[in-house]
RNA sequence: GGGCGGUUAGCUCAGUUGGUCAGAGCGUCUGCCUUACAAGCAGAAGGUCAUCCGUUCGAGCCGGAUACCGCCCACCA
């Protein structure tokens, strides 16, 4: 005796042990087949030091779906996973968590998160780069796997046999071969310019890593006394503590204001240095006072400035943020300390002039929000602009399609304007620079080996640059560094260029476009073929979900709530390319009851099925043996089925087609939308419930088993549809009503397309007029109040065939619409009663004891013909007008006739009833 | 300062070459525990498609303005 199913669908049950069992039968790994055409992707790799959010979910729900589309259509497929070693985030999360073990007793919150921050800081400079780098990896080893977890969890179907991680030894030694390669073409360079630097962080970052916040400072005027004769001149500042670097004053050339004192000297106050004004084109007469201070050293501008009018760079601002000795009086201060003791100084001196409010844009880090400062700096960068003119033309012509198409203007706009990248980080925590330095003659010296001696003097004392890679530069190679490059392995040649990219737009510039350079430059050939841009999930009050809003949804919590396949859904029917998906708990909830509905149109045919007789149940497995997957080319043709059968098949066709088309365009949410639709509205209400009696008839022993093998063959066809999208309940569906071994999964087993053959416009047609018969008559029966009853009808039809339709699927209308019997004729309804609803093609009469108030039948007649007649008069503006008939194409003029004409039989029945009222 | 996206039913959003597109889900209302499913079934109400011009025989859809909302980029002190 088999155990009952359940009523309710509870995928805990089922879903961590197919999970498992994916998993633990290596499924996903593609085959050796060279023959079939193979689809590949690359994970975007996720951070170790996170786990995964909604975003993540989203991104791997999209991946997974195209994964398991592609692979079900026979394509050798590869998802290849892993994660990134993140390194500046890393040893964030690293130093933070030895600040913790050194104050454990502090109360969490936001300030104790900086000052385990700082303790750890302090702790790792006591612990030195050796020491530290191996926490790290201590670290990676205990909370890396989480991210794998996960995933697994939630039924991401990639290779984990090929699980890769930025700082494997093979992927650094591709990070090494680049970077060497790069220096010597002079692609890769060194020297001192200003950076961003990030005190708190003791590291540059790229301009990529500040983040540009509005926030309302001051506008600074001080006075620069000349140095000769009286008066000043007086300079706008934003930061006057730059003020002690200053080695300039600049005006605009064009300046008559200033004109006659360019070349001469002003007198810095405090430090009482004297400076010189110069003319450069940059300045803006119209700025503040057209006059601005120069501060090479902590500048961007300035410093250009200072190039071109060769003055002094000072440095006032130290790594730390405080003010060096250049300072003089400030020396020690923080550099915010510094602004107002300088602010109070000069104001005692008489030297500011006046203070305005003013609105700026302040760079902060993107890690850990200090206000960035711009520094100078010794640093490796790389040269952008040669290696960006070959990415901008690929996605030009088209050879990488991006996808959402406005995102391609975002990124060539941004190419076009790209400069130089400072790639070398103040870290301990990544892929260390391959250079050395030599103590005797300091030539530079970059290697792939260790060098012994330096290959110019000889010397043998070589100091190792101690900087790392900004962890961007070896995220760059992914596509080809994690399939072997620079070996030039099977999986390189097999899966290079991938054909999928899916990331979000938050890293198309960190990442995506790097890829394309870095795959360019290294493989000759684009990483990808569509770089897909997927949306941004966010909270239901349309908030970006983060940590420290506390709004943030944890996959696996809400995946234990309503299970991975409903989640999974949610998101995948929202994902409309381009736009922001809106998450919250009754979206959960509804897919959770398309879940839910799923098993129970599986709980309806198994339950069924398993009534009948073991002679029966083989009958129908043999029946359906020949047909390995949906050869629906074995059995009958479709002359030989039922017309809900062949409606049903051609309605599957269509889905299939449809469904086809939107994953082909990455258009999830139409895929989802266009299932949801079927398996629900279609299947399950239509055609379920249109052969359920000799469904359970067969059961019964009283009927034959012909409609089972259909039945069987359309659900088994709709769970290969769902699957992409609700793997774990559709394999455990597969399973429970095909009795396949568990061994199999429904994700390998190749979906054929269903047959062309199936097409049926007819009978789509025919049952499409059915149903409309049935819903005239549920809607009848709801207004007259006759929702409990039975009520016999009568139903009237000028088409002979039409009418035939009907005789011949009565018992089906009875028993959907709930009707005891009906009468149909031809032509007009009989009898007194007035209460008859009409459509074009038919006329429905429920026949019912109590009178109907005429005055209310009256009114709904009039309201049908000011409707109908509203409907007439657009249709026929449309025919009258000349233009229209002239230059509409034919089957748009004739869809507009038929329909006028329809009306116009509408309304015409309408008018009569009206008159038929009348006479009463 | 540039650029991009959005504005469609009470809510969240679909609507791909301009013509059966005015839609879905949720919510609301009505009636049903009909032996697959009340996480269900059957009905219903609800929208000048932000505003204004224009192109066209025909416009949520194309073009141009305007108004809000959001995002990205930017070295103007």
């Amino acid at each position: 005796m088999e155990p009952e199913i359940p009523k309710i669908y509870s995928p805990e049950t089922i879903e961590p042990q197919w999970a498992r069992q994916w998993v633990e039968q290596k499924l996903y790994r593609p085959s050796d087949d060279a023959s079939r055409p193979r689809f590949s992707l690359t994970i975007p790799p996720p951070n170790i030091t996170g786990s995964l959010h909604m975003g993540h979910m989203l991104e791997h729900t999209e991946i997974d779906i195209v994964m398991r589309w592609h692979r079900m259509r026979g394509e050798n497929v590869l998802w290849l996973p892993g994660t990134d070693h993140a390194s500046i985030a890393t040893q964030m999360i690293v130093e933070r968590e030895l600040g913790r073990e050194a104050l454990p007793d502090l109360e969490p919150g936001t300030a104790t998160q900086s000052a385990w921050q700082r303790e750890g800081q302090k702790r790792r400079r006591e612990m030195g780069p050796e020491k530290f780098v191996e926490r790290c990896w201590k670290w990676k080893e205990a909370n890396g796997g989480t991210i794998r977890k996960q995933m697994e969890r939630l039924g991401a179907s990639c290779d984990w046999t090929r699980d890769r991680f930025t700082m494997d030894p093979a992927y650094s030694s591709a990070v090494v071969e680049v970077f060497v390669r790069l220096y010597d073409e002079g692609l890769i360079y060194r020297g001192k310019y200003i950076v961003n630097w990030c005190p708190r962080c003791g590291t540059a970052v790229s301009d990529l890593e500040v983040v540009h916040e509005e926030r309302q400072g001051k506008l600074w005027y001080i006075r620069y006394p000349l140095e000769k004769g009286p008066g000043y001149i007086t300079v706008a500042t934003t930061r006057p503590e730059t003020m002690l670097g200053d080695t300039a004053v600049a005006v605009n050339p064009k300046d008559e204001r200033y004109r006659e004192l360019v070349d001469y000297r002003v007198q810095l106050p405090l430090l009482k240095r004297f400076i010189p004004i110069v003319a450069d084109d940059f300045v803006d007469p119209k700025f503040g006072t057209g006059a601005v201070k120069v501060t090479p050293a902590h500048d961007p501008n300035d410093f250009e400035i200072a190039e071109r009018h060769k003055l002094p760079r000072i440095e006032v601002i130290n790594e730390e943020g405080r003010m060096t000795e250049e300072a003089g009086p400030y020396h020690g201060l923080d550099r915010f300390e510094a602004r107002h003791a300088v602010l109070r100084d000069l104001t005692a001196e008489g030297l500011l002039e006046k203070t305005e409010d003013y609105p700026l844009s302040v760079g902060i880090c993107q890690r850990c929000h200090s206000v960035v400062e711009p520094r100078l700096s010794t640093q490796w960068f790389m040269k952008m602009k040669p290696l960006a003119q070959p990415a901008i033309q690929v996605v030009e012509e088209g050879k990488i399609e991006i996808v959402p198409d406005h995102y391609r203007k975002i990124y060539l706009d941004w190419m076009g304007k790209i400069y130089d990248w400072c790639i070398s980080r103040q870290l301990w925590w990544g892929h260390r620079i391959p250079a050395w330095y030599c103590l005797s003659c300091s030539s530079v010296i970059v290697s792939r080996e260790t060098p012994h001696v330096c290959p110019k003097c000889g010397s043998s004392s070589l100091r190792p640059e101690t900087d790392v890679l900004d962890t961007w530069f070896s995220s760059a190679l992914w596509p080809f560094a994690t399939l072997g490059w620079p070996k030039d392995t099977p999986d390189l040649q097999r899966f290079y260029p991938q054909n999928l990219m899916i990331m979000g737009f938050d890293i198309l510039f960190f990442w995506g476009a790097r890829m394309i350079m870095m795959g360019l430059k290294f493989m000759h050939q684009v990483p990808f073929r569509v770089l897909y841009i997927h949306a941004l999930v966010r909270d239901a009050e349309r908030q970006k979900m983060s940590k420290t809003k506390g709004n943030v949804i944890d996959p696996l919590e809400i995946t234990e709530k309503y299970g991975t396949d409903a989640v999974r859904f949610a998101l995948a029917i929202s994902a409309a390319p381009g736009t922001d998906i809106v998450v919250s708990p009754e979206k959960f909830d509804s897919y959770r009851a398309f879940a839910n509905k799923i098993w129970n149109a599986a709980r309806f045919v198994l339950m069924n099925y398993r009534k009948l007789s073991e002679k029966v149940q083989h009958q129908i497995a043999e029946a359906l043996k020949p047909m390995p997957g949906l050869g629906f080319d074995a059995v009958a043709t479709p002359e030989h089925l039922a017309l809900a059968d062949r409606w049903m098949f051609s309605r599957l066709l269509t889905t299939t087609r449809e469904i086809d088309e939107a994953l082909g365009q990455y258009r999830f949410h139409e895929g989802a939308d266009k299932i949801y639709h079927f398996f629900w509205h279609e299947f399950c209400d239509w055609y379920l419930e249109w052969v359920k009696p000799e469904i359970t008839k067969a059961a019964e022993e009283t009927g034959t088993h012909a409609s089972w093998i259909n039945l069987a063959r359309v659900f088994e066809a709709a769970l290969h549809l769902l699957h992409p999208f609700m793997p774990f309940i559709t394999e455990e569906l597969w399973h429970e009503v095909t009795g396949r071994p568990r061994e199999e999964s429904l994700s390998l087993a190749p979906f054929k397309l269903v047959s062309e053959r199936v097409a049926d416009p007819i009978s789509e047609k025919q049952f499409a007029t059915l149903q409309e018969l049935i819903v005239a008559a549920r809607n009848a029966k709801a207004e007259l109040n006759l929702q409990k009853q039975k009520p016999s009808a009568q139903v009237a039809c000028d088409d002979l065939r039409i009418l035939e339709l009907f005789r011949a699927h009565q018992d089906s209308i009875h028993r959907l619409a709930g009707l005891q019997a009906t009468n149909f004729v031809r032509g007009r309804v009989t009898g007194e009663t007035v209460d008859v609803r009409h459509s074009a093609t038919f006329d429905l009469r429920i026949l019912h004891e109590e009178k109907v108030d005429p005055a209310a039948e009256r009114l709904r007649l009039e309201r049908e013909k000011e409707e109908l007649e509203q409907s007439i008069s657009q249709t026929q503006k449309q025919l009258d007008n000349q233009g229209f008939m002239s230059r509409a194409p034919q089957d748009v003029v004739r869809g507009v006739q038929r329909r006028h004409a329809e009306l116009i039989e509408h309304l015409r029945k309408v008018n009569e009833a009206l008159d038929k009222l009348g006479r009463e």
